[in-house]
DNA sequence: GTGGCATGTCAACAATTGTTTACTTCCCAT
DNA sequence: ATGGGAAGTAAACAATTGTTGACATGCCAC
């Protein structure tokens, strides 16, 4: 029937696609049970390919790793592109629920799970350093100014909080935080970050409080 | 010299000894590394011992893996046995500075290293469960109640931030975060708790918060 | 069609893993 | 002191791991 080759159809042999679907695989996998547990034979099975293509298009298991974390510090830098105060609920919910529960498997789990690399925990480390740094900067961080140490470590406590989400939600049963949905995690969030980003809650008597978050208003 | 042997001093051979060396080495491994990371022979090494001894001791490595869990679900359950909900920042801070900054190696990174034993994962269910469920309780939760549910997913999201927390800090060398001191993380934490299960931030408008936690006074 | 090259398969490799077995060494009650 | 058993050691085992090379197969330009 088919005179021509149709492009948009599933040819036998793309390069790309298995690529591709190697990449998908690697991702589920580290990201649900870390590096080390991950054998190059279970993802090879998982994209439905043989084991050697591992090598051959990522040089090795760590290569594919790197891809992979790659690929999620591209999506997370995309999605979290500097984001209002107002709006890190939101984008944590949507990090933490995967976007469509299934077709995304959490890239903030896929970003904390060790290789054992050194350049893995470079990137890892950017990362986290530069997303702590914008949270901080969105809650009024300004570098230098007194008590902006404690405010960027209330930023990195935010990231703390969403990596250990994203964790749990992904190597866990703990209901009903596993099943909770988008929707359900927005406004547990929004109280978690301005809690500890938000304007000091008027604190009354407590001597404590260095210095606490300038106000954005 | 020393006529008897003196029973305080190092015994060159003492089970009970080396079997602690081994779990203190273990720990330590497993809360760092992981479990699939870390081999039979480095926990060996760092504990000084033969490698035959922890099948001896222990039967085999997912048998230490589960007395480490053992011990560190104990020490948790000792020093979160029913803290007042004012106690609870306190409480996270000290578990995710260590109490030592080096002797107790966080137990809560440990409770979270998959080990693929399916036993591990039904004993840390069950600690994050409980867990969870004496936290809500401690800010007033009641099975059943209107809005019970959102309870218990806001004390199971600090649960997540203090695993979160704690891994981060173990794992990375995230600046201000994994230096901080127990003194340094209280009052943020005191702040991530207030703003999850503290009495509502007083809404002015947004119509969500369905049910908010009860006021404890 | 057909040659050439990209794509995919198979089998084997060396290294590492957890575990066991046989053996040695030390302590202690007799 | 001395035999017996506990404590520790060394070497080897099978299984699994990541990786590689030689070989087969399909696709496209010509």
């Amino acid at each position: 029937m088919k005179a021509s080759p149709p492009p948009a159809e599933h040819r036998r042999r793309d390069a790309s696609r298995t690529r591709q679907a190697l990449l998908d695989a690697a991702r589920g996998r580290f990201a649900r049970d870390g590096y080390s547990s991950t054998t190059v034979r279970d993802i090879a099975d998982d994209a439905g390919v043989n084991v050697a293509l591992i090598s051959r298009y990522f040089a090795s298991k760590e290569g594919l790793f790197a891809a992979c974390l790659a690929t999620a510090v591209d999506e997370l830098r995309r999605s979290t592109g500097d984001v209002p105060l107002d709006r890190v609920a939101e984008s944590i919910a949507a990090q933490t629920a995967g976007i469509g529960s299934g077709a995304v498997p959490n890239q903030l789990a896929l970003l904390f799970r060790s290789s054992g690399d050194e350049r893995a925990d470079e990137i890892r480390l950017g990362v986290l350093r530069t997303s702590g740094e914008r949270l901080a900067t969105a809650a009024g961080w300004q570098p230098g100014r007194p008590g902006a140490d404690e405010l960027l470590l209330r930023a990195q406590l935010v990231l703390a909080a969403a990596i250990g989400t994203a964790l749990l939600r992904s190597t866990t049963r703990l209901e009903p935080l596993a099943a909770a949905t988008e929707a359900d995690l927005v406004a547990p969030l929004r109280d978690l970050v301005g809690g500890l980003l938000g304007p000091p809650p008027a604190t009354p008597d407590p001597p404590g409080h260095p210095g606490g978050p300038t106000p954005t208003a």
